[in-house]
DNA sequence: CGCTATTTTAAACATGTGTTTAAACTAGCT
DNA sequence: AGCTAGTTTAAACACATGTTTAAAATAGCG
């Protein structure tokens, strides 16, 4: 295996694990038998790695879940919001073939790369890959045509904090969840219970009152 | 006012804003106009520090709490999810008396807490503050008592994922809404919107397939 | 006041960080 | 073989980190 990729699978799961701020350049390159100086020779920098980490999954799930989106765009049938989100299901378990525990991983830099660095990686999401977010709020729009655009946007960032969050420690989570309840729960199964969770969330009947005064 | 609550005033907004780990001592410091040593001198360390900032909002929230939690519970009228989630309403607006801004910092700290440094702020408050946890699950159960533990386990992970992270990025959700949709909007405003969200997700009718294999 | 305990201060410490350097090594090719 | 371009290596760099030290300043009180 060459060089480069032996620091990105490193520094994925490293990532992952202690974000990108608590992981050290020696921490990965010990981790992936190489040189220090390997990191700066083939990205240049930290930020370019963190960069090179996000692409390598970006670059394998953009293309899939536009088309998964857009096919549920151009159905015959009215789509609902549970299709809608159970879109993003295969796509990110794909990410599993592509790469081993890709989904969990992926799912918790995404959640890293929103706290971290103070949302320089939200910004590089957003400007190098905007068809995902389009596509996504063109599929919701037309599940749900009677959710207004602001309160759309709202829920969809709520949505993204949910998973985002969930997957980001979901491997503690599933960790009690299995001496609690002694079930057998795999990445599948959370995913599996959080679509029911957010497509009622985002479906919510509309408050009408906003902006007023809490009483005290 | 006394160098301890200038460490602790300033470290709050910093470690909200930047992280733990992103936030130097020294930044801290010079922000409260304190000399360096004064941290380890008044805190012992930084983790202590970060314990200190937490408990200023823990033991004056957790109180509140409980009560206005077991107040649902030993209610006349069985509640349903939607006051059960508003119970938490007032009690965190109640921190912008006791502190400037005290509602978003707090929570974004709390997303801080579950991402940075794998974890050890979770455990801080579960074994320090556990009534609080308790007294919320025993209110879900009475408004919901369809739900399974199981269930109720997963669904109010989900919940804590979208207020934490909502939250945490709540500043720059607010500044984008306000530019699109020329919305005068405020922390009060964003937790309006959130309620309705997570209680329709906990409510969401419970589905009778799980950890079944997906199609390919 | 004079003494003591607490607090503040500047400096140093030891360690960890990302990055750079220049020499050594390794193909690949004529 | 000899040359070249690409890669790896160990060492050093410059700087930032949390923590400790010991002297100086400040209260608090009999």
């Amino acid at each position: 295996m060459s060089t480069k990729n032996k620091i990105l699978d490193a520094a994925d799961v490293l990532f992952a694990d202690k974000g990108f701020n608590g992981t050290s350049l020696r921490e990965i390159t010990s981790q992936a038998n190489v040189n220090l100086a390997a990191v700066n020779y083939h990205f240049g920098s930290k930020k370019e790695l963190i960069k090179a980490v996000m692409s390598r999954y970006m670059d394998e799930l953009s293309p899939q879940l536009e088309s998964a989106l857009s096919l549920i765009c151009h159905a015959e049938t009215k789509p609902n919001l549970h299709e809608v989100f159970s879109a993003f299901i295969e796509p990110l378990l794909n990410l599993n073939e592509f790469k081993e525990n890709g989904t969990s991983t992926f799912l918790q830099l995404l959640g890293r790369g929103y706290t971290d660095s103070q949302g320089f990686l939200r910004w590089f999401l957003t400007t190098q890959y905007p068809n995902v977010f389009t596509n996504f709020t063109k599929a919701v729009k037309i599940a749900y045509p009677e959710l207004s655009t602001e309160e759309m946007f709202w829920r969809l960032h709520f949505t993204m904090g949910t998973i985002v969050f969930t997957m980001s420690s979901s491997e503690a989570l599933i960790d009690i969840a299995q001496n609690d309840f002694d079930n057998k729960l795999d990445i599948a199964g959370v995913i599996e219970r959080v679509i029911p969770y957010v497509a009622a969330g985002v479906a919510a009947p509309i408050s009408k009152i906003h902006n007023q005064v809490m009483s005290s």
